[in-house]
DNA sequence: GATTTTAGTTAGATAATCTAATTATATACA
DNA sequence: TGTATATAATTAGATTATCTAACTAAAATC
């Protein structure tokens, strides 16, 4: 009547460990100068992260589209009317090759969902634009993408909400400077 | 000298738009019903999330691993001496097909980080097991892997940290009931 | 006008995933 | 005890998202 393990015999999975362990291990073998405190916190984020993006994933799959191409269409969509917005600029913005954004834009061309046009004023260079089809699948997906949005963060009380606001957009700058990116 | 757009002749880059334009679209595009504190909490987690993301796997690199191979190795490492670890546990766990970890465990096992030893007692189960290599490797990867961690979260004030671990530990806790995983 | 730079694409590779089919073993049932 | 079913792992073949290196065309430089 000891056994606490009823698993053993009769499946595999692996049982869920939680924080803990993780934090023992942490204990054992990171660094003197690392702020354990901070660690916990960076773990934490980066398995929030995860999640977050798992279920954005899971909502955008609806509309046959991924993060990225979800990216692209968003940028598109803000800098519209703006901006020309060429392969290049997209490549920049996004933090990958301009190999790697042909092959987005392929994809998207062939469901006509963007256009590329031959500039006039530079023969080297291309603007990429929404359809009208593109414009339509954004605005159905918008909704959605904002609604999954909120649903990642419900379940906040309204005053963690106001502090994990004000910490979020410093963490958000402080990170877009290390890496050197941003939005 | 009116012209505020220097860029317009010399450069395609896409001005950075931080976070107002986001939230002018979100005000048009999203259900009424759709919390708008929450959701631009949403957005900014999943920027940070992408962010952490990326800063790890930065960090990964050094050691020729990706933050796939680093969680197949991780769980090996925490369940060791613990539990019997197949690869059907394994993907229940990683939430992945079994299909894709046999992919995973091809490439460390070449690489001589795990082997394979099939079961005793169950012809069709597998033990994956890390090697003496496979521990040293992660012996040199975690106090990196920790530092990196806490380094996504540096900047933070004291108090700012206390209340973000209550938050970011209570936010876990409902994603990973919402999408049914754990860790 | 020749050289260099820039923009975009192509070709070919790797990684991480998937589904469907296959093989071997174990379990259930009749 | 056999046959049918279920389970574990792999294989085969596909897709997506990346990359680097090489290439083409156009523009800029000198």
């Amino acid at each position: 009547m000891s056994r606490k393990n009823k698993r053993e015999h009769t499946s595999d999975q692996l049982p869920k460990l939680g924080i803990q362990p993780y934090l023992d291990l942490m204990e054992k073998t990171a660094l003197q100068n690392t702020d354990r405190k901070l660690a916990h916190l960076g773990l934490l984020m980066l398995w929030l992260g995860d999640n977050a993006i798992d279920a954005i994933d899971l909502n955008l799959e609806t509309f046959g589209i991924t993060e990225s191409k979800w990216d692209v269409l968003l940028l598109l969509t803000l800098h519209e009317d703006r901006e020309l917005i060429t392969p290049s600029s997209l490549a920049d913005r996004l933090g990958i090759r301009r190999a790697s954004v042909t092959a987005l834009l392929d994809w998207l061309e062939k469901r006509h969902w963007i256009i590329r046009e031959q500039s006039t004023l530079d023969g080297r260079k291309i603007h990429v634009k929404l359809t009208q089809e593109g414009r339509e699948l954004v605005a159905r997906a918008l909704p959605v993408f904002w609604s999954a949005c909120s649903s990642i963060m419900s379940d906040l009380e309204e005053e963690e909400r106001m502090l994990l606001e004000k910490i979020l957009m410093k963490l958000n700058r402080s990170m877009e400077e290390k890496l050197g990116v941003g939005r």
